[in-house]
Order: structure tokens, then C-alpha cells, then sequence
DNA sequence: TTGTAGGCGTTATCAC
DNA sequence: GTGATAACGCCTACAA
């Protein structure tokens, strides 16, 4: 095993000094042409890099951003990370992945953890847990400290920072006034409850207006709420069995399946008897049989642009800051079979 | 925004020196009781935490694991993400991830970077980049400097490293041997170009086996290489078409449901006419229609085995390491009613 | 042209 | 009981 190259070790190798060589590698002016010529080839071959930590803690930055998420394993968290990590590879950014598993518990932890000097700033969604508890402390005391803050998706305006959402209105009453258009009477959506997620309290605002603005009425019986993402089933074909749908709104992908699949069950057809449309554009969507009509969200699109707020706030120079901005990320339809 | 609270600060605010400050912490019974008392209670107050960066300086560790990864949008990489944070943050380490889009370049400049002191060691997966070029000089460059590999699922016999693989061979053939135990006789395979994948290559091979096990000739017509994740559509449909088939093996859950889908455009029903398995028991295989049979390959599993093995020899005391092992994680059938 | 010294924040050793 | 000093690796203003 190789022992790690330093400054120290290359000024021991030609007996100068340290700042000798750190000049050289910098190709400094002040030493010799010969000098550095010999250092700078002997760095090369021995490989030499400068040591990330030592650099962080002498620039007091560490070209770290922390992502603390609820989970992974949706495609719309999948995606936003990946657009995250992209974007900000590019600015020379690495990133730093804490998962909060829906835990007001595990976030706050995560945060104190990486808050210590591991990363120059955040980019996170609330977990459910944080958003039931409404406790917000641990990330005003991260703001307070200097470390900037953007939260994407499931945000709360007690805090004051940079955000970038999806317009959950706009894109459930564009989905919905979609199935109007088609003209579909019955629509019924498959949300969950309020207290779990402030996005599917908006959702279902959406449609309600699409409903009323066509001059339909809302009817409490379409409205489902789901506790749990694979669980529900049975609340699914109660609906198709007590009233005639015949379209659906689904808030997830996931819940969009669930109807086609319950739908087939109770004898209808997608679409020609019951058109269905989800939110989240995710591989679920693009494998269903039939294919998923979709809200898509631009996942990618909305890392990325968290990702820029961040870091352009890091880099800002200047004398004072910009405003907290709130970024819209618009939704689209993506059609496919199952409308 | 209040200052940074360091060792320094506090010692300013009772005129002691650092060290003193830095003992009271830790409760040293060199410090008086009262001294101590009262810097332990300034520091809780003000929220006082040890900066990771200049520990990290000072142990020369950082408590981080880089995880390289090809990409995050299958279920299959983001579920093993997910698995190694949550049994590295059990034991006190974050995660720091970089992707690799699949390619030798990104794979290669994001090792150098984390290698620099970011982070204590490494988990990854090749990207088809590098497997494709058979080049590995970063990855024995990285274990030569004392830095630790754990690679899993896209290994390489050419790097020493602890390993944790599933048994991709024993998978296929116990997914093929299930369909013949259906009775099905012209059973088809969907998998991927050898030059693309290791992994494709020995799923082919336990299919083979599968089959002369069972008396059953190879029928080279009912082995279908797709190039594409999300083509080949028309080569799945051409495979119906040409070939009477009653089951199909599919060596990724999205070739899975792109069959059935080509199955039934051709008017086979599944299961009855024709029996479907797939690879990978993602998030498509449950929201499925019909719900996919498939391999789980256990994701959260290999997770947490490769991170388990990284952080023990991390953590190993003693003379001489531990020899490199290779885990297997042994798939197993989930059934649902594509068979 | 090269070297010295100080500092980033922490801890450990040793001196007072 | 408390404090000074050195060290982790790097950078830079300043001195020689």
C-alpha cells in the first residue's frame, strides 16, 4: 500500500518546503521555471491530489450538498435525486443522500448530523412525519446558521427559504378537465388523506374546482382516500361497485393501476368504459397495461433546479442576497392508453 | 445569522484557553467540577457540535461511504441504496452517492474525486462503460492507496475486493425450472447483448441449463437480445409471431411486461397461454396487470451486506485483514399471476 | 527564488 | 486544574 502523497511528503522527496511546492503545483511565478517543472512531474506521476477535507476545512466549504428525502424508492424521488446529482456535478458539487424514511425523528437527526460542517447547504422534502408534528425548528436553526435551504416538493411556508414546486393545483385540474373533455361525467379521484401530505390536500382541490368549473357537481362518494400506498384495494372496487364511474383521477401511479386493475375486475374496460389518469410519470406509468395516461412532474427538472437555487445562492457574491424565490415547475400530460 | 460555535468561541466567552474547553466537553476529570458544569451547559445551550471537517482532518476518517452506481431509476439500484444507508447510518455513516450514467469517463472521475479524502470507502456497481472496456485501473488504484471496495451485482474477477453478488445463475435456472415445472415446453428468453452485461450473460446461462436438465433442446430462435431497456418492442412481438411459445423468461421485470403486452396484442392470454417471469421484483412487478412473477434479488439485502462488509473491514482492529470474501444473496420466486 | 508563520477546528501530550 | 504546543493537509501573506 502506497503511502498517501502530501505536500509534505513531495517537499521531503526534493528538500524544500512546503510552500515551496504547493507554489509549484500552482505553477506560482515566484519559483523557478526548473523547480517547478521537477515538482509538477513528479506530482503527476505519483498522482498527486490535493486532500478534499484538508481544503474544506481551510475554505470552510466542502462542495457537499446534502439531499435529505423521505425514501427512494418512488420514481419520483429516484428522479429528483438524479437531477440533483447531475446538475450539480457539473458545478463541481458532490452529494450527500440521507433518507428520512417518513420520520420527523430520522430527518432531524440527518440534518444536525450533516449540518456540522459535512455540507454547504440543503435540499430536502419534508417527511410526513415533520409535516403531521408541524415542528419545523431543526430547519430554521440550519437557515440561522448561514446554511442555505431548498425545499422541493412537500415544503411548508413557516419556512423562509428558496422552494420549487409543482403546481399540484394546475396539474390536477388540468388532468381532470382532461377526462371532462373527453367527456366523462362520473370522475372520481383516489386520494389520500389531508393529514398525511399537504400535496394531496391540493390535488383534491383541483379537481374540484375542474369538476365545478365544467358545471358538475362534486360528489363526496367519488372521493377516496387511501391510508396506504399498497393497501386500499378493497376501497377501490366499493367504489366501482356503489356508483358509476367512469373516470378516474388517481393522485399516485401507483393508485392509477390499482383502478384499471379493479375497474377489469368489476367488468368495465380502460378506457373505452372508465378512463384513468395518474400523477407522477414514472416507470409504473410506462409499463401499465394499458399504458398510464400521467401528470407528468419533470422530476429531473425540479432537481435541477433546486439544485441551481442552491448553489447559486453558495456562490453568490455580493452584499446582499437575493430574495427566498418560490419556482414553479409545471406539469404535463402524458398520454397513453388508459384515456 | 449567529456565528459558528467552535472551541474557540467558548473559550473567548470564559477567558480560558481552547483545551480546557475542549476537556470540559468530554467531561475529563482533569477540569474542575464547575468548570466544567458551566461550559457543558453553554455548550447545550448554544447548540455547540464538533465540526465533522476538522475531526475528519484530525482522525483521517470521515465516517462517509462513496456509493458509485450506474443510475438510480430501476428499483434494483435504488432499493440496494436504501439498504446500505440505512445500516450505514446505524453505524454512524453517511452516504455519499455518485452516478455514473453507465459510462467508463463519469465512473472514473467521480472515484478520484471521492478518493481524495471524502470519503472512508467505496461501494459500487460497474457501469456497462466500464465492463465493456475491461479497463479497472481506477478501482485497483483506489484499493492500492488502503482505501476499501465493496463491489456488488456488476463485479469483475479481475479487481480484489469483497464482493456481494446474487446468484444470477441459480436465479434463471430456478426461474425457468419453475415454468417447466408448469408443464411449459417452449420456453423463451428475453435478455440482453453479452457486451452489455455480465449479468445478462449468466441469467443465459442458467436458462440453458434449465432446460437440458429438463430434456428440453435450446431453440437459439427463442432467445431474444435486446439492446434497449425500453425498445424492442417489435422483436418481442416478432418472437410470438414466429415462434409458438407457452413461456417466457424475461431477464428484467420492464422485458417481462413488455411481453405479456406483446402476448396479448397477439392474443395470447397470460398466464393461460403463455406464463411470464421477470427478473428484479420492483415496483413494476407489483402494479403489474397481471401482477408479474418474479425473481427478487433482494436489493435492500445486498445493501446492507455490502455495507456491512465495507464498514467491518473499515472498522477491523487487529494484524492482519481480514482475506477478500464473495457473498452470495440467493434469489427467490415471488409469485403473482403472470404464471 | 525560496522559506516561515499562522490559521481553518479539533484532540492529545506534556508542561506549569 | 489549566494552558501551551503540535499535528492533521493545505494555503497565503509576508519575510529573507
Amino acid at each position: 500500500m502506497r503511502k498517501k502523497m502530501t505536500l509534505k511528503e513531495i517537499s521531503k522527496r526534493f528538500d524544500v518546503s512546503i510552500s515551496t511546492v504547493s507554489k509549484a503545483l500552482k505553477d506560482s511565478p515566484e519559483i523557478s521555471e526548473k523547480t517547478r517543472k521537477m515538482i509538477q512531474e513528479f506530482a503527476r506521476e505519483h498522482n498527486y491530489k490535493p486532500n478534499n477535507i484538508a481544503l474544506s476545512l481551510k475554505n470552510q466549504q466542502t462542495k457537499n450538498i446534502g439531499i435529505v428525502l423521505p425514501e427512494l424508492q418512488h420514481f419520483f424521488f429516484s428522479s429528483i435525486t438524479t437531477g440533483i446529482e447531475q446538475y450539480a456535478a457539473q458545478r463541481g458539487y458532490n452529494v450527500i443522500i440521507c433518507l428520512s424514511n417518513e420520520t420527523f425523528e430520522k430527518e432531524v437527526i440527518n440534518m444536525q448530523m450533516l449540518a456540522n460542517g459535512s455540507i454547504d447547504g440543503f435540499i430536502m422534502a419534508l417527511s410526513q412525519g415533520t409535516e403531521r408534528k408541524g415542528d419545523y425548528h431543526h430547519i430554521r436553526e440550519v437557515i440561522n446558521r448561514g446554511m442555505p435551504v431548498v425545499m422541493f416538493d412537500r415544503v411548508t411556508k413557516e419556512v423562509e427559504c428558496d422552494k420549487v414546486i409543482i403546481d399540484d393545483f394546475e396539474g390536477s385540474y388540468d388532468a381532470v378537465k382532461y377526462l371532462i373533455d373527453q367527456g366523462r361525467k362520473r370522475i372520481a379521484i383516489l386520494t389520500m388523506p389531508d393529514y398525511m401530505s399537504s400535496v394531496g390536500l391540493q390535488r383534491t382541490e383541483g379537481y374540484k374546482k375542474a369538476l365545478t368549473d365544467a358545471g358538475i357537481e362534486v360528489d363526496e362518494n367519488l372521493i377516496v382516500k387511501l391510508e396506504d400506498f399498497y393497501e386500499g384495494f378493497e376501497d377501490i372496487e366499493k367504489l366501482f361497485q356503489e356508483n358509476k364511474v367512469d373516470g378516474v383521477f388517481a393522485v399516485t401511479e401507483f393508485f392509477a393501476v390499482s383502478a384499471i386493475k379493479a375497474a377489469q375486475k368489476q367488468g368495465l374496460n380502460c378506457p373505452e368504459d372508465v378512463s384513468v389518469i395518474g400523477f407522477t410519470d414514472g416507470i409504473i406509468s410506462r409499463s401499465s397495461n394499458p399504458g398510464l395516461t400521467t401528470v407528468s412532474q419533470h422530476g429531473e427538472e425540479i432537481g435541477e433546479r433546486a439544485a441551481r437555487l442552491l448553489i447559486d445562492r453558495l456562490e453568490f457574491e455580493g452584499d446582499d442576497e437575493p430574495d427566498y424565490t418560490t419556482e414553479y415547475v409545471h406539469t404535463s400530460i402524458v398520454e397513453r392508453e388508459s384515456t
